[in-house]
DNA sequence: TTAGAATATTCGAAATTTCGAATGCTCTGT
DNA sequence: ACAGAGCATTCGAAATTTCGAATATTCTAA
């Protein structure tokens, strides 16, 4: 497999990486939602929701629509559906160890506490 | 879903987000090998894939077995081969845009190349 | 046309990631 | 014990990512 495409693949899991993706990509699962709906049910800025759906979009990952004053937002390939219903299959595997991991990253110093 | 799953879903999609680490990923799901195996297979420095490995064992993605002088390297879920193989057919169906995302002249690859 | 709602973009500072270089560690053979 | 092989870690600089604040853009209603 050529390295350009092992880029590629990278990019797509980088704009998976991220919290409010996430949230946002699941939340997409269940059908489309316009960019303040989501906002609201995640409790998370405007610039800020924008901000990650414009890395969403960048990738190609969601496709949106313009009504009227609003844009509604969904996942555009329900393989990234089925890739994110794999990877909860792959946490309830191994929630202990999740929850173990975040215990420590919530003890550990932060750079400006050391 | 609580935040803090989230986050530790963030984790691991970040740790797949390098080209270097999804050759890696990709060559253990062919079965076990050896630190230095991988890092000759992709032609890179002895420390950065070290340091890759250091990210997908610090993320449990990955466990090692130590026989002699060598650290031998293994997928531990198998589901992650499941995730990788679905990502590989969501770049299949995507590959022209990939192709255009990247500049790239578009053609298809050999199977040298595969 | 003007106001306001909904969404997007830009900017800058802080945090994180990446890589090479240098160094450290742990085995094995002699 | 020593040397070398194989692997891991640390350090520092460059690149990238993240978020809030400010500003733009686009659409609708009056």
């Amino acid at each position: 497999m050529p390295d350009s495409l092992r880029r590629f693949k990278a990019e797509i899991f980088q704009a998976l990486a991220h919290p409010t993706r996430i949230a946002i990509l699941e939340l997409l699962g269940a059908g489309e939602a316009s960019t303040g709906e989501l906002g609201e049910k995640l409790g998370i800025e405007q610039a800020n929701i924008s901000q990650h759906l414009a890395v969403l979009r960048s990738k190609q990952l969601v496709v949106n629509r313009k009504a009227g004053n609003q844009v509604f937002y969904s996942v555009r390939d329900p393989i990234l559906n089925d890739v994110l219903a794999l990877m909860r299959r792959y946490f309830q595997n191994h929630l202990q160890e999740a929850y173990e991991m975040l215990g420590e990253m919530a003890h550990a110093p932060t750079e400006s506490e050391k």
